[in-house]
DNA sequence: TGTAAACGGATTTTCGAAACTTTTGGAAAT
DNA sequence: ATTTCCAAAAGTTTCGAAAATCCGTTTACA
């Protein structure tokens, strides 16, 4: 099969910047992307639980906003992943499962470290400026821990992921970063319930992960967030209490 | 980057069939699926050409549908990366480019072999009764021709689709599957255009690749697809005119 | 002549009421 | 006790009108 487009985005022309994959709708802000921003926000930290019915009163006085506006946000959810709907019978929160955790982190690893590695390589000063402060503001809160408040986690998370967008920041192939981010809020949601019953403490592996990259070392670096995947997915199936058990409560369904 | 990746999903879970990967909407049977399968449909075979303003009015006259209803089905279509919107100013389809194409394809790869493996190491006596039957579908059918008409167009892509669904249906990730076929909806965009203004004509590929896959030949049958996709790419950059000119065209703006 | 403000038509965005569907609960029949 | 049916309630889906916004053009002013 010819090598033609062996190396990674190697074929591809020089100003991939402004192209066609799919827009990161919340860059917008129009009212409806801020409804479905705080939505999107909820589930990916268990506010709206998963399974949970989303009904269209509730939502609207939660919200503020109008029946048309909800299905607008609602319908987005639903191709995110975050949501399911069947005709006629509405809207509610996706089930987690630890296959579906499972089965995305794997893609996860793949797409994590290829936008990694073309990252690195394509790093420039102000891509290396940007992890080192994004690192800097995610060190210097303390990971949360069950009893936090909300708004606390709630801003971990916000650094945590603009720590590891900042990482990929300078890859040049759209959709592998599309596809990328997709993936890691889905992760979140997991790692959110993680976190919560979190028995065991973790080193700090970001900075392991910031040094790496800085120092340009591709292998390195592809190697620890692999790890860092992994060790996630496995301190869940352990230490999570529901996961497990999700797939029994399924079978009778 | 080590090849830690070696079996695809060995750490998965058996039952992996119903879980939490997005929904493919095209199966509900409300309006507003109607309409944006339609939509998606028009998209994809450049009816709605890209780079093309989508106006609310045009639109609820040719889909006979209202305001609401096409808003949510837009909003859908932007998420799944066929059309663009920005606050205030409406939506307009997707542009497309080379380096877009190329990006993709390079995804694509990935994706196609990586759930065709794994379709082939758990494939079933259904799953290739499907295979055959979906291939006989598809060559009954010409590939069509410019001058060929719409319909005719449209019946052929439906029975492509199918068939290169119907070799990765038994792959156990639902997360590869989902992204797998919105790279697959993308790259018919460019497909189209290719089979417009083809000027050379291709064996047929498709035969291989039933066979390869029927003889569960895994690595023969991945180098195929692999093949298919990136000759593809190559017969697009030399034969469709407007691909590489529209870089330029897109700097001035 | 050039720049800025103001206007008007076109277009998009938001909203809640009306139409429709599913679910629930209770009464009648098996 | 269980099933079947019906009607009321709860919830969802669709629609088009009203409000907000944008864009091109004209008008006012330096």
């Amino acid at each position: 099969m010819g090598k033609v487009l062996t190396m990674p985005f190697e074929g591809s022309i020089e100003n991939l910047a402004a192209t066609t994959a799919p827009q990161d709708v919340s860059l917008e802000d129009a009212a409806t992307f801020d409804v479905l921003r705080k939505m999107r926000e909820d589930i990916l930290c268990c506010v709206l639980k998963p399974d949970q019915k989303l009904r269209f009163g509730e939502l609207r006085q939660r919200y503020g906003t109008s029946v048309g506006t909800l299905r607008e946000a609602l319908s987005h959810l639903v191709s995110e992943g975050l949501a399911r709907t069947e005709a006629g019978r509405g809207f509610q929160v996706a089930p987690i499962s630890l296959a579906d955790f499972l089965d995305l982190s794997e893609l996860r690893v793949y797409l994590e470290t290829r936008t990694l590695a073309d990252a690195i390589r394509h790093g420039t000063d102000a891509w290396e400026a940007e992890i080192v402060s994004s690192y800097f503001l995610l060190n210097k809160l303390a990971p949360p821990r069950q009893d936090d408040p909300v708004s606390v986690k709630r801003e971990w998370g916000k650094r945590h992921k603009r720590f590891h967008d900042s990482l990929v920041a300078t890859c040049r192939s759209p959709w592998s970063l599309h596809f990328r981010s997709e993936l890691f809020d889905q992760a979140r949601r997991y790692h959110w319930l993680t976190m919560i019953h979190a028995r065991s403490r973790r080193r700090n592996e970001h900075l392991d992960l910031r040094d790496a990259v800085l120092a340009r070392d591709v292998d390195l670096a592809c190697g620890l967030i692999e790890k860092h995947i992994r060790t996630t997915v496995q301190q869940a199936a352990s230490e999570v209490p529901g996961l497990t058990l999700d797939m029994a409560k399924r079978k009778k369904a």
